[in-house]
DNA sequence: TTATTTGTGATTGTTTCTGCTCACTTGTGA
DNA sequence: TCACAAGTGAGCAGAAACAATCACAAATAA
């Protein structure tokens, strides 16, 4: 790798994670600290990052984090496998609707692999995720921010919806009962996920197991009008009878 | 093989590996090093490459990422007081609008102050900056993420503006100029930036003295249809004469 | 043909890059 | 506030890459 080159990845690491140690930089690029500190210090000369003590910093940091750090976020593991069985269903050239959500912020972090794909999101940190992938088209939908999800909801969401029509939907969730169906706490939020249900040609559903028999507030669709369901493994097996009753389309991962 | 061919292929192998050393080019075309560095060190001179310690990288993945922060920095002093005087501009309760750019983006640094605002932007970066203000209620318009600017465009743009009514809107521009009016180079942009004239009360454009004169692509709007121009002070005097005669509200800072 | 120019490869001394060491500075927690 | 760990910069040395030069061969011109 010429230096470069290399001067260029450490200004994309630190872009991407808004912060570099001296040491990962090190470890990523195969070279020594020496090294990085002396390419820390050209770049800093021409205005491409700050240095600080021990690493670097973003200037004009463009980062969007989960207000749940991913390493306190439950049920992580449950989560990579429902995304990456997600994945599997996507092939190149599908238009696809991300949900917001921890769930789905799994899928996007799986979708760089994909060379030709157009990606339709309602959650700012599914779009950080995707922001910088050349090969996939990525629009968001409008809407008022919800601080705490950084996601959009609300009427301008919902026109902005009203615009496409994808091949697949991936909705996640906070409460899946047999009986209530799909159910969200905040009443905005469920009439986006109606929104993009009535856009999508197939609406796969994410769940852990943890949100099985719960109900919130607000309901967002019953079960059957669900194409495709997504689950981990330890789901109650009550559950999965109910499901098959209903002769809804499952996958248990 | 003659020099001529040599070459095109050193630019081509370039150009398709984004790299390439001299040693690997030494061997691909069989000729000795030397005749290498000579042909980068022509090809570099016709600004066909990037010559690098090593070999020579492609020049549009070097210009590709330098994008962003190196305009971000230029004039920066001149925006920052534009953005000041525009700011003064504003009061609490008004709901505004945000263009994408970074002259804008530094307007969004200087909201925190208000307690009671609501904005809406197509800017990711702008966003950013304001997605943890609590007292501000922040919307952004859904559209097709320019992975250049980070800025939302395109019919989903317009769509969510249709939806808004706003006391302000600060427009950036790329190209400004007496008889050409507002100009930028992306059609989709402009299109974007004339719904957004036509959603505000009131239009402000900003501009520093490096867009004056500048005509691109694509017409935005004529200069009448501004309410007010905020400009810096090293803006030519014919052109303030002309801002005059078309009887145009401008600020100098 | 002969002289001259041009392009190429080899050689050589010089420059640049990189990792290491070591003395010094900075940050942190007791 | 002090001590200690961690991080830093300067200098050095080896390796790699480089520019300059020369020599030779092929193309061109006389």
């Amino acid at each position: 790798m010429f230096e470069e080159e290399r001067k260029r990845s450490i200004v994309h690491f630190v872009e991407k994670h808004t912060r570099a140690s001296v040491q990962e930089l090190s470890q990523e690029l195969g070279v020594s600290e020496s090294t990085v500190r002396r390419d820390l210090k050209e770049l800093e000369e021409s205005r491409l990052l700050k240095r600080t003590h021990g690493g670097a910093v973003s200037l004009q940091s463009v980062n969007f984090e989960a207000a749940i750090p991913e390493k306190a976020d439950r049920y992580l593991d449950e989560k990579q496998r429902i995304a990456h069985k997600a994945v599997e269903m996507i092939q190149d050239g599908d238009a696809i609707l991300l949900d917001g959500g921890t769930t789905t912020l799994q899928i996007a972090k799986a979708l760089r692999a994909f060379s030709n794909l157009k990606v339709i999101t309602n959650s700012m940190i599914a779009l950080n995720e995707l922001k910088d992938c050349r090969n996939i088209e990525v629009s968001i939908t409008g809407g008022l921010l919800r601080q705490d999800t950084l996601a959009f909801v609300g009427p301008m969401t919902e026109r902005s919806l009203e615009m496409v029509r994808v091949d697949k939907a991936f909705l996640g969730t906070n409460g899946l009962d047999l009986r209530e169906g799909i159910t969200t706490p905040n009443m905005l939020e469920a009439a986006t996920k109606r929104k993009m249900i009535s856009v999508a040609k197939q609406v796969i559903l994410l769940a852990d197991h943890s949100k099985i028999g719960q109900v919130s507030f607000c309901k967002v669709a019953d079960l059957r009008e669900m194409d495709h369901c997504i689950l981990d493994r330890e789901t109650p097996e009550g559950f999965i009878r109910g499901l098959k009753g209903l002769d809804l389309d499952y996958t248990l991962v």
